[in-house]
DNA sequence: CGATAGCTTGAGAATATTCAATTTTAGTGG
DNA sequence: CCACTAAAATTGAATATTCTCAAGCTATCG
């Protein structure tokens, strides 16, 4: 990952922003010019649809790429908003296809993030698809945790920064699930709540958490392939 | 989008495969080397968790490609397997990357293929998080409609070509509630069963059928975002 | 025409939502 | 720094939705 960075840093050398918590990156039928890595922080993307309904439909983090989902219609199909303050790089599309077309390994670099993306977004729905809300949580709070060790970051000590409701949004349950979920864990001894608030979750131990997904996973029977 | 497979067939020239039901056309953890674009049939992706949860994760027909997935790992991350007799190019992913390098209008293409298939893996997480199970099944019928439309298919007779655990599968709901809803859906006159049996179903208004899903859509009250 | 896989339907059980009350946390201005 | 306010989170009880289990039905394919 910090391999990309390098690279992309070398070929296309991106200018640099700055984000607070709020900040809004692009909006949903905003015009598709510019994609964004992300250096630091947390992000959402909010997709609408035309009833109303809000979905949060991905979290992105420090190596991931913001916007790529606007290439296909030429505007962006969600808002990207961010959760914390961070840093992100900012690439003009075109220059990015310029340098694609011009150095193979940026090529490569972009395909592998796009396909990385897919695959993201699959396991999302395999997670709420086959899973009951409790092993929902539990698994959120395990991708959550290697993810953040993937980057090199903290993985005992998460700190979500988002309310209930938006990860009951993003998990497809109610915010008062979610938050029987997070208490049930709690007594289970699976997660504890930090002393800055009940947002701040630590993992005494991930593969026992990540056993009792495993566990729980049993429930919501739909029938096997095939 | 036939332009889309005129510029592949001119530019890389590749080599046709025809499939029939059940053919697998990658399988999960096959070492990616190779992507295919659909000429005609209709295919499903299917998932597998580590502790052997399965899930179809897209449905794929004419126009869409198969295995941009696996991009990212250097493997298929899930199955490919074909619902239906159809027909693939067979296109080898060191012969697309050089053919981006040397035509812009294929990186393009590519580049969109992906960019829309993030967008509706998105789309179908929007679906299952924020829509009771009546109006996802109806919602999956007009997504399905209105997808054939696109590719120039008849699209008001739908022939399903899945099981009704394999529909339950893809929309998040056990086979009893799929064939539930269905049944409501003809009861109400939104949808009609065809004489080939039940996997034949017939909108005989689409946008009315858009209106329920609408309609449908304010329960499983998840508070919106911000 | 019989066998088998797929589909439908019903009844009871489990899970998640809704509504409501309370507590906790975070933010603001004195 | 502290009261005060608003937002967020927790928890309980009642309700609704969906799942599970079971039985019977209907296609389809040798």
């Amino acid at each position: 990952m910090l391999e990309v960075m390098r690279v992309i840093r070398e070929v296309v050398q991106p200018a640099a922003k700055v984000v607070r918590a709020g900040d809004v990156i692009f909006r949903a039928a905003a015009p598709f010019t510019t994609v964004y890595l992300i250096n630091a922080g947390a992000f959402k993307l909010v997709s609408r649809s035309l009833d109303g309904r809000e979905q949060i439909v991905s979290l992105k983090f420090r190596g991931d790429w913001l916007g790529f989902s606007g290439i296909a219609s030429g505007r962006h199909p969600c808002d990207a908003i961010a959760m914390d303050t961070g840093n992100i790089s900012i690439i003009p599309y075109d220059k990015l296809t310029e340098a694609c077309a011009r150095h193979p390994e940026m090529m490569a670099v972009i395909h592998e993030a796009m396909s990385a993306e897919i695959t993201h977004e699959r396991q999302s729905l395999m997670s709420v698809c086959t899973l009951a809300s409790l092993a929902r949580v539990a698994e959120f709070l395990c991708s959550w945790a290697r993810s953040m060790n993937q980057r090199g970051l903290r993985a005992d000590e998460l700190t979500l920064r988002m309310t209930r409701a938006d990860l009951g949004n993003y998990l497809g349950m109610t915010l008062e699930t979610v938050s029987r979920c997070l208490s049930k864990l709690n007594r289970e001894g699976l997660i504890r709540f930090g002393e800055r608030g009940r947002r701040q979750i630590s993992i005494p131990d991930l593969s026992r958490l990540e056993q009792f997904v495993i566990g729980g996973s049993m429930m919501h029977g739909q029938a096997a392939v095939q």
